[in-house]
DNA sequence: CGCTATGTTGATCCATATCAATAAGTGTGG
DNA sequence: CCACACTTATTGATATGGATCAACATAGCG
């Protein structure tokens, strides 16, 4: 189920995605190198949890195949934070800073994961300015990413919630009237928080404003109506899920 | 009411706190100089609205005396998203990212605030790979505070939130059993996700666990007793308010 | 095909918001 | 220094969004 120890040749033959990624993409080759020197590459099926919150963050991973699943949990309870879809790196922030994972991962998927090892990210991180910089622009994306969901959470209803969801994922699809929800929809509404009751009921009453729902099949019938009830805003609903 | 194009001289003389601040601490004398010869610093009254989300990203801000609050609109609701102090800098990822800003920000007390422009901060931010560095270290904590309050409101009833509020809080000011409240209640209740209302019954429930108030003044009376309500982890209560 | 997990729908409950009235500060100008 | 205006906080009554509980339907999957 796991390869070990892949070269940066193999790793960037097969993905060359990795070395494309903004995060990669300016670094020096010798560095590049060193990183995917450690690296392993592993495949995991779904549902494995590959990350716990409070962890130590040995590894910074990145998703090159599947779906992976940042979750929390308190007291009993657990959400959803986020999905990450290939190609993306996770818990860049708690690698940089060698701070315990605050979120835990999951594979929704059977998943394709490359793990590189944080001491070495570290090393190369305080050698290549690039790649400093590099990071500097990946954190700050997803410090953003998380101030809009935390403003969508405090600031929208449920309903509110749901409808601007929609809106982005068909802005994420082209823009098709008709497309599918990536995750099942008991992960959706823990992202948005809600229960999947409630989601059920918010598809609903979508309905009166032109969406149709079947399975994971979204018809948005009117754009301009579902617009007019989301109220969606660049500074809240621009890129990220 | 403003005092123009201070010299790195006069603005780490007044304010060696600047200087010494982790964003600025590494970076090197010729880059700091050039940092602050463009640097405005600015008195505020109580009130002022010093950026407005949606706006370009001209300045970092770095308040070196009094209060800001970082709040967010939509629909006409409104919410607190955070509370900046000094010395501390904010929206640090919209400069270096040289986007819009996705939250506003307010003096809530008379305020000095340092603004220095943001291309400047882009310029050595390319040029100085320990000021890179440091912007990273920086973003990374500030996702991870964002992270935790995501997580608190997701995972946590008001109550709850409330009571590890005031634990938080209480381990700032050193463990003292009382100490009082730093912000107005009704700012507390938005960034708590709460009404101002539900604050105060909130407060009054927690009498039943030790809590006493009066005004601004919070007495606890058993710390242990409100730990067992409030169940505090690491993973959401360490460090930020 | 049947087992199990996921999703739907309805009934009810509860946490929290909203509305309304009062009290207590806080600041201002005479 | 007081009186007035105005904002903030408290308290009670009520409304409601969303959660919970329960029953059933449906869809994957071995």
């Amino acid at each position: 189920m796991s390869i070990k120890g892949l070269g940066a040749d193999v790793l960037s033959r097969d993905f060359p995605e990795i070395r494309e990624l903004p995060l990669f993409r300016e670094i020096e080759e010798a560095h590049f190198e060193a990183l995917m020197r450690g690296a392993y590459l592993q495949t995991f099926p779904p549902q494995v949890e590959l990350i716990r919150e409070g962890d130590p963050s040995d590894f910074l991973h990145i998703v090159v195949e599947g779906m992976v699943e940042m979750f929390a949990a308190w007291n009993g309870r657990e959400t959803v934070m986020e999905t990450v879809s290939p190609v993306a790196a996770f818990i860049v922030a708690a690698t940089v800073r060698d701070a315990p994972y605050l979120m835990s991962a999951r594979t929704v998927l059977r998943s394709r994961i490359v793990l590189i090892p944080s001491q070495d990210v570290r090393n190369v991180f305080a050698a290549d300015p690039a790649f400093a910089r590099a990071v500097v622009t990946e954190l700050a994306e997803r410090y953003r990413g998380v101030v809009k969901h935390t403003k969508e959470l405090k600031l929208r209803n449920s309903l509110e919630r749901l409808a601007n969801y929609l809106l982005r994922l068909q802005t994420l699809t082209g823009g098709a009237e008709e497309f599918d929800l990536p995750i099942e929809k008991r992960r959706l509404a823990a992202y948005l928080g809600m229960t999947p009751e409630n989601l059920s009921r918010g598809l609903r009453s979508l309905e009166a404003h032109g969406v149709t729902n079947d399975g994971a099949r979204i018809v948005i019938g009117s754009a301009e109506a579902l617009r007019k009830l989301a109220r969606p805003t660049p500074l809240i609903d621009d890129t990220s899920l």
